[in-house]
DNA sequence: GATTAAATTAAACGCATGTTTAAAATGTGT
DNA sequence: ACACATTTTAAACATGCGTTTAATTTAATC
């Protein structure tokens, strides 16, 4: 599923083989991830991703085509641990004979925890580069997870149509979108607002706690009769 | 309150003397306004809002100094308006014997409302230019807001804690923030949120209604227990 | 070890941005 | 009508961006 410029023979992918330092391709994804999640897409200019990296700046555009692609190889690397994680959880709930909201919503969180297998701090990562990926205008994003990913997500508001019968379709709708801007928002502010809580409740915040709080409330909104 | 450059005398302000065509400042102000709720500050360029208020590109420096100071003037053009009426709608509810989260956040739709005095659509733009200043980060203007009008902000916390008395200030801080990030990003998305719901629901959406299934939706969440 | 393919590099390209400059035009007060 | 302040204008400036080019270095293949 990657997109990589494969010129010909793709043997010596991964891991350079003599040295110990990652290959130039690796050196860039984990820069950019970084970059990106910290400051956004459109913030982050190849340069300081190239330079931070230690790599060519031309590189980029060597090894991935251009910077969306670069931003899609990023994401992606996410996506298709989250997704299929996300997916398994969700059969688990079909067979349930009274299923709740905040079930459906608690079915995220071990997906999302296992994305820190990817990286230490995986979870926020991902959450972050999403929020940016919908308030920021990447619609290619956008279109790449629908057309990827479509299937799950249709899967979602199905179960949660099953948790709220009472629901009409329109309100479904707009709740959906209501809980995906409080998640979405609650991460690209994230990392201002765990510093504000930690200065005002004086205890230690992760980003656990934030999904914990989140997760009730948008179950709660989303319930509301 | 305006930070307009003012050059010695600032009699001839507001509307061109002789002609019926309104003053560069006005034209520059209109313009940007229209262009930022659309597109976002960062994205909309200086040439592109002087082009279309058919003035001089370098006439947005001379008269507000930057593009920060124009983005600023901007927005306070709705802040001016909208947190004073909200500060008295707030008052209101300060002898409220039982008081409920719904209430509280019904005191925002006469203030919001208002806002089309400016404008014909000023609800909208001023939801979006909000949602923008806070999904890009355009800090000037959160310190702007905080400092202006900071003391309207607290009385609204503490009305939310006097509906909700058993959520902790913990909770409460969370909860405020989700609900922050589900208004903004149902603004910034909205326009794309209601050509869909249009094609899906066929009928007509207006930022009334998105605003009404809004109000429900976060006091559900918050007033969760 | 020669030959080919892949990867890296420094430099430049083309374009867009916000801002500044200095001259010209317009308006104002006496 | 003059002198002065204000506004408008066209042009350039300085900077940053993603991308491309062409030469060089490194690696793999026979």
């Amino acid at each position: 599923m990657s997109n990589l410029k494969s010129h010909a023979s793709d043997a010596p992918s991964s891991v350079r083989a003599s040295s110990n330092k990652p290959s130039t391709q690796k050196r860039i994804l984990d820069t950019a991830e970084r970059l990106f999640a910290k400051e956004g897409f459109e913030q982050t200019s190849l340069r300081q991703i190239t330079q931070e990296a230690d790599v060519n700046l031309a590189s980029v555009n060597y090894h991935f085509g251009s910077k969306k692609a670069l931003i899609q190889a990023v994401v992606a690397r996410y996506m298709d641990v989250f997704m299929p994680a996300l997916d398994e959880e969700l059969r688990g709930l079909d067979d349930e004979s009274a299923l709740t909201t905040l079930q459906v919503f608690e079915a995220f969180k071990l997906p999302l925890f296992s994305l820190n297998g990817i990286h230490k701090r995986g979870t926020e990562r991902f959450l972050r580069l999403l929020g940016f990926a919908y308030s920021e205008t990447q619609g290619h994003l956008r279109r790449y997870t629908q057309s990827a990913f479509g299937n799950v997500l249709q899967h979602l508001l199905a179960l949660l149509h099953r948790a709220n019968p009472k629901l009409s379709d329109e309100e479904m709708f707009w709740r959906l979108h209501f809980v995906l801007g409080a998640t979405v928002f609650a991460q690209v502010s994230g990392q201002a607002l765990i510093e504000i809580a930690r200065a005002e409740f004086n205890y230690e915040v992760n980003i656990k706690t934030v999904i914990e709080h989140l997760i009730v409330f948008i179950a709660g909104g989303l319930e509301r009769p």
